[in-house]
DNA sequence: ATGACATATGAGATATGA
């Protein structure tokens, strides 16, 4: 079983006792890191690959980062997503590793935001989502095992919400933006979560630092795995690692895994 | 709309987040 999660850290350097004790524990074979909040040159590798990982990294100082970590080498590898004429912004990286006979590509990927709505970042948001359904049908094509994971910046429904009402006008429930998401699962992707948990609502996967939102269970689900057909084939499991928010200097995200026959 | 909390930068207050 090849277990690949995905975990938005919210600054590695100020979580990587974190990290480090939760890879130890949960032992994935492939992570995708949002919001590392450090350039390449700072990013922890000697740590991280002391456990067993290859480390491939976009860094940016101070906000977004992504990176991938595999106990495979990682191949292949694209530091961007496409399309974007000046976007600069460290949000996506792309990769191939393999185990066994499984042969996978992951993308790390931290959408953006999108708040305030009737910005230029909500604009933003809604063109990166544009550019991932382009790259996402590219990648169909090729008829490979993908996973495409990360911090989607999107609550897919109102089971995916502690209080729908509070949220209607948020860049991260309005309607366009849930619809662009949908498109990018439409071209074929499975949503591994929802499907292997139809009958679960109000399983979250982050809660605001703020107004004891933690604590009420105040929380939404933004963080998602999408799988090509060839890797939804694979799919036997799939869940959030919920305590890692009730842990010492938490991230205000949780890690959500899927795990892949092979 | 603002602030609550957390993080980075840089050395005080501001930007960003969702």
């Amino acid at each position: 079983m090849v277990k690949i999660a995905t975990w938005n850290v919210n600054s590695v350097r100020a979580r990587l006792p974190n990290v480090l004790g939760w890879l130890k524990e949960t032992a994935p074979d492939v992570v995708l890191l949002q919001e590392i909040k450090c350039q390449v040159e700072t990013f922890p590798r000697l740590e991280i690959e002391d456990l067993g990982y290859n480390c491939a990294v976009v860094g940016q100082k101070s906000y977004n980062g992504v990176a991938i970590l595999s106990r495979s080498p990682l191949e292949d590898i694209t530091e961007r997503l496409p399309g974007g004429e000046g976007d600069d912004h460290a949000r996506y990286v792309e990769a191939v590793t393999a185990f066994g006979d499984l042969v996978v590509r992951v993308a790390s990927i931290y959408l953006p935001n999108g708040n305030p709505v009737g910005t230029e970042k909500y604009e933003y948001k809604l063109r990166w989502l544009d550019r991932l359904h382009d790259h996402a049908e590219r990648l169909l094509a090729l008829e490979e095992a993908v996973v495409l994971g990360g911090d989607y910046n999107v609550i897919p429904s109102d089971d995916d919400v502690y209080d729908p009402e509070a949220w209607i006008g948020d860049a991260l429930f309005k309607p366009e933006s849930r619809a662009a998401f949908r498109r990018v699962v439409n071209l074929g992707y499975t949503e591994a979560f929802r499907t292997l948990h139809p009958n679960e609502p109000h399983r979250y996967t982050f809660w605001d630092y703020t107004a004891g939102c933690w604590q009420k269970d105040f929380g939404l689900r933004i963080d998602h795995l999408l799988l090509s057909p060839q890797a939804t084939d694979r799919l036997k499991a799939c869940d959030i690692d919920k305590k890692e928010r009730g842990r010492e200097k938490a991230s205000d995200h949780v890690p959500i895994w899927c795990e892949l026959a092979g």
